[in-house]
DNA sequence: AGCACGCCGACT
DNA sequence: GTCGGCGTGCTC
C-alpha cells in the first residue's frame, strides 16, 4: 500500500472553511475509499466526517488517526463531488456542511456528553424484517390447520416471503412459524427491506394522451435537445391548463428509453399529491419521491433505492437536487418561480439554480416550467440564454376564463361585493363550485382600540396581531406570539376593540350567513394542519361535497378543479404594497395563478377580482391574461430603478467581487442593516437610504454596502452576522438568484 | 459549532 | 474567598 493513501482529507460538518487530515490506521488501508463517511477524533469530541481525498502529510502538526469507516461503498460519485464544491463555493458555505445537507439526514455518528459519559448516537438505520421459505425436502409431514396452510403456501411460492406477508394472509402466525422452523420444514432469514412511503396506495395504469399542436412542438424542441445529449436549458412557458406536465411526462420516457434517468423537482410536494400521482400512475415503482414529509428511514431508504439505480425517475421538492442519480438525461423545474425552491436556512441554497448547474454538469436538459415565470428568468430566455417554448393556449381549446375586475371601496359595508355574491348566488342555483381566494388568514387583521386607536402588535415583531375568531386569539403570523382573546386596549385600557381587516375566516362567516344553505369550506394553514388535512379538503372539493371553498394561496396552486367555474379574488392588490422588490412580479403571479383555477372543466370559467386600484399594471395584465404586457411594464419599471435584472445586485460573484451592493431592500431591512452596521465588524460603508424620490416609491429603500478589502471570512460574516427573520445572507442571496444565467 | 481557557461581578 | 458571565481561540 502507498504511503499517498495513508492521509486522508476529511471535511467536517462545521463552519470551518478548511478541511482536514487523519492517518489511516494499517489495518484499513485497503478499505479506504473516497465517498465514504470516517469517525474521527476531533478536539476532545468525535464526529462523523466525510472521506474526500488523499493528500500530503501537513508537516510539523501531528495527526491524529481515524477511528473507523463508517461506510461500506462510497455515498457519493467524483462527479457529484464536482457538484457539492460548486455549490460550497458559491454559497461560501463548507464542503462538509454541504455534504450533510445532501446525503440523508439522520445517518450521521455524533458523540454527546452526558456527565461524563460519552454517547454515540445516530448512524444509518436499514430495516430488515424476517423472511421464511419452505425447505426443499420430500418429507411430506402432516399438520393441522393454520400450520399446515403455511407450509403449504411457502412451498408452492418457493420464494422468501416476509413475515408481514403471511401475517396479511393468515393473521398472527408466530407460533406456527415456530413450530415449522422447529420441524425444519421451513429457513427463517434476516433481509433488508425499504419502508415505503406509498405502502397499500394503488395507482391505475395511464398512457401518454394525445398532444395538442403546441404540445407537440414543445415536445418536439426537447426531444431533440435530448438526442443532441448536451446541456441545454429551457424555459417552458405554458399558461395554466395548457398541459405541461403531459409534456415532461413524455420526454421523461424518451429519457428512460435512452438508458438515462430524469429528476423532478416541484415547490412543495405535499402540496401537489396530484402530480405525483400522475406520474406514479405513469411509470409505476420506477419513481421514487424525496420531501419533507417522509421519515428519516424512508428518506433513507429511498435515498438508497435512487443510489443503487433502482429507480430511475426522482420527484422531490428543493433538496431532491442532491439525490443521487447518475446518467441524468433531463431535470424539471415544475413551478420554476416559486419561492419554495429556496432553502433559507442552514446551507441557503435555490433548487431552482442548482438544477442549472447540476445539468451543465450532467450534459442534462433542463426544463423550467411555468406559467408565470419569474421576471428574471423571462429575461434571461430573450436575450438567448435559455431556449424559450411558448405555450399560450388550454388543451382542448378551452378558453381561458372571462375576468373582470370590481372596483372595491374600503368603505364598503361587506368585504364581499354584491357583485361577487350574485355570481356566487347563480352559481349554487346551476349546482357549479366557486373559489373565493384572499390571500390571508384570520378573522380580522388587526384589532384596534376605539378610545386610544392603538392596535394591538406583536412585542416582537411589531406588527399587527391578528385575530381569530374561532380560537379567541389574537396571533403573530410572523412568530408564535399570541394572546387569549383580548376584551381591553393593553395601551389605554379602553373596553372597545374595533376589527379591521379581512380574513378568510371573516369570508367564511360571511358566506355561511349569505347562503345558510350552501355547502361552505375553508382551506389555509389554520383548517389544514396535521397530516393530510389538504387532501382532505381536496378531495371534498373534488367530490363535490362542496359549493363554496374559501381560501389563501393554498387554493391557487397546482389543483385541478375541472368542476369550479366562478373565482372570486377578495382585494386583489392585498399583496402588492409589501416592502418586497418582487411585490409586483408577486401579485401577478398569484392572481394568474387562482385566475388559473376557473373554468378548468368543459364548462367555461368566469372570474371577478375585486380590487381598490384595478389600474395597477400587474392586475390589469392579469385579467387579460397578458404575461408579455406586464413583463414590459416591470422590466421597464426595473430599468428606471435600477432593480433586478438590471441592476447592480445581478452583479454579485460572491468570490470575486471587491465591492458588495445591495439594492432595492424593504425600509426596514435598511433600517436594520444601520442599526447591526457595528456588530458587522466589518470595514463598510452603508450608502442610503436612497434620494427620496427612488426610496419612496412603493416604501422601497435603496441602500449600499461597501466593502473594503474583502475576503472570504469577511464576505461570510456579512452573510450570517445577522441570523434574524429578514437576515443579511438573505438579501445577499437575493442577489445570487437574481440572474441565475449568469451563473453557468 | 462545541468546548476550552480566562478574567471580572454577586453569592453559598 | 468561589460560581458563572460570555469574549477569544482552536480543532488534523
Amino acid at each position: 500500500m502507498s504511503s499517498y493513501e495513508s492521509i486522508i482529507e476529511v471535511a467536517l460538518p462545521l463552519p470551518l472553511e478548511h478541511t482536514f487530515s487523519y492517518r489511516v490506521p494499517p489495518e484499513l488501508l485497503d478499505k479506504v475509499r473516497p465517498g465514504l463517511r470516517v469517525f474521527v477524533p476531533f478536539g476532545r469530541r468525535k464526529m462523523t466526517g466525510y472521506l474526500i481525498g488523499y493528500c500530503q502529510p501537513p508537516q510539523g502538526q501531528p495527526l491524529k488517526d481515524l477511528f473507523e469507516l463508517l461506510d461500506d461503498e462510497p455515498l457519493w460519485t467524483d462527479r457529484e463531488l464536482v457538484f457539492f464544491r460548486w455549490v460550497s463555493s458559491y454559497y461560501m458555505h463548507p464542503l462538509g456542511e454541504v455534504l450533510k445537507t445532501a446525503l440523508p439526514s439522520g445517518i450521521n455518528q455524533q458523540t454527546k456528553k452526558t456527565g461524563n459519559l460519552e454517547k454515540v448516537s445516530g448512524g444509518r438505520k436499514i430495516r430488515t424484517e424476517r423472511f421464511y421459505k419452505a425447505r426443499q425436502s420430500d418429507i411430506t409431514v402432516k399438520l393441522r390447520g393454520k400450520s399446515q396452510a403455511i407450509l403449504e403456501f411457502l412451498m408452492e411460492s418457493g420464494q422468501q416471503t416476509s413475515i408481514l406477508e403471511l401475517r396479511r394472509r393468515f393473521g398472527e402466525c408466530s407460533p406456527n412459524l415456530k413450530r415449522l422452523l422447529e420441524l425444519e420444514l421451513i429457513v427463517v432469514s434476516e433481509q433488508e427491506v425499504y419502508r415505503d412511503p406509498f405502502a397499500g396506495v394503488v395507482v391505475e395504469h395511464d398512457s401518454p394522451r394525445v398532444l395538442s399542436e403546441e404540445q407537440q412542438h414543445a415536445l418536439d424542441l426537447v426531444l431533440s435537445a435530448l438526442d443532441k445529449g448536451d446541456f441545454a436549458p429551457f424555459l417552458l412557458h405554458g399558461v395554466t391548463g395548457s398541459g405541461k406536465t403531459e409534456v415532461y411526462l413524455q420526454a421523461i420516457f424518451r429519457v428512460l428509453e435512452d438508458g438515462k434517468t430524469a429528476l423532478v423537482l416541484v415547490p412543495e410536494i405535499s402540496l401537489t399529491p396530484q402530480l405525483v400521482q400522475r406520474f406514479r400512475s405513469r411509470f409505476h415503482d420506477r419513481i421514487a419521491v424525496l420531501h419533507s414529509a417522509l421519515s428519516d428511514g424512508e428518506r433513507f431508504d429511498e435515498w438508497r433505492r435512487i443510489r443503487r439505480g433502482e429507480v430511475r425517475i426522482v420527484i422531490g421538492a428543493r433538496s431532491a437536487i442532491f439525490a443521487p442519480l447518475e446518467q441524468i438525461g433531463i431535470i424539471v423545474v415544475d413551478e420554476e418561480h416559486e419561492a419554495s425552491f429556496k432553502q433559507s436556512d442552514g446551507l441557503r441554497y435555490n433548487a431552482r439554480d442548482l438544477a442549472l448547474v447540476r445539468g451543465q454538469q450532467e450534459r442534462a436538459v433542463v426544463l423550467l416550467g411555468s406559467a408565470t415565470p419569474q421576471i428574471t428568468t423571462r429575461f434571461a430566455a430573450e436575450q438567448g440564454r435559455l431556449g424559450y417554448i411558448s405555450m399560450p393556449n388550454r388543451v382542448a381549446s378551452r378558453p381561458l376564463p372571462l375576468t373582470r375586475t370590481i372596483i372595491s371601496k374600503i368603505t364598503s359595508e361587506s368585504p364581499v361585493s354584491s357583485e361577487l355574491l350574485e355570481a356566487l348566488a347563480e352559481n349554487i342555483e346551476r349546482g357549479e363550485q366557486s373559489l373565493i381566494f384572499l390571500n390571508r388568514r384570520g378573522f380580522a387583521s388587526s384589532l384596534v382600540c376605539v378610545s386610544c386607536g392603538e392596535s394591538l402588535q406583536c412585542p416582537n415583531c411589531s406588527v399587527s396581531l391578528t385575530y381569530h375568531r374561532q380560537r379567541r386569539k389574537s396571533l403573530c403570523h410572523y412568530c408564535d406570539y399570541q394572546l387569549p382573546f383580548p376584551t381591553i386596549c393593553p395601551t389605554c385600557g379602553g373596553m372597545e376593540l374595533k376589527e379591521v381587516g379581512t380574513g378568510t375566516e371573516r369570508i367564511e362567516h360571511e358566506l355561511r350567513e349569505r347562503f345558510p344553505e350552501a355547502r361552505i369550506a375553508r382551506m389555509d394553514s389554520d383548517t389544514t394542519s396535521g397530516k393530510g388535512g389538504h387532501a382532505k379538503v381536496l378531495d371534498k372539493v373534488r367530490n363535490r361535497e362542496v359549493d363554496m371553498l374559501v381560501g389563501t394561496q393554498m387554493i391557487a396552486k397546482g389543483h385541478d378543479f375541472p368542476d369550479v367555474t366562478l373565482v372570486g379574488v377578495i382585494q386583489a392588490e392585498g399583496s402588492l404594497y409589501l416592502p418586497d422588490f418582487r411585490a409586483a412580479e408577486r401579485t401577478f403571479q398569484i392572481l394568474s395563478q387562482v385566475i388559473g383555477r376557473a373554468g378548468r372543466g368543459e364548462i367555461p370559467g368566469r372570474v371577478l377580482l375585486q380590487a381598490m386600484n384595478p389600474e395597477h399594471y400587474g392586475i390589469a395584465h392579469a385579467v387579460k391574461h397578458d404575461f408579455d404586457g406586464f413583463y414590459r411594464e416591470e422590466l421597464v419599471f426595473r430599468q428606471e430603478l435600477n432593480y433586478p435584472p438590471f441592476g447592480h445586485l445581478a452583479a454579485i460573484k460572491l468570490s470575486a467581487i471587491s465591492e458588495v451592493a445591495v439594492l432595492s431592500v424593504s425600509e426596514e431591512v435598511a433600517l436594520l442593516l444601520h442599526s447591526i452596521k457595528k456588530r458587522l465588524r466589518l470595514r463598510t460603508e452603508i450608502l442610503g437610504p436612497a434620494p427620496a424620490p427612488l426610496y419612496r416609491l412603493r416604501g422601497r429603500f435603496r441602500i449600499q454596502i461597501l466593502l473594503k478589502d474583502p475576503d472570504r471570512t469577511s464576505l461570510r460574516r456579512l452573510l450570517t452576522v445577522y441570523r434574524g427573520e429578514r437576515s443579511l445572507s438573505s438579501i445577499v442571496r437575493e442577489g445570487i438568484d437574481l440572474d441565475p444565467i449568469e451563473l453557468l
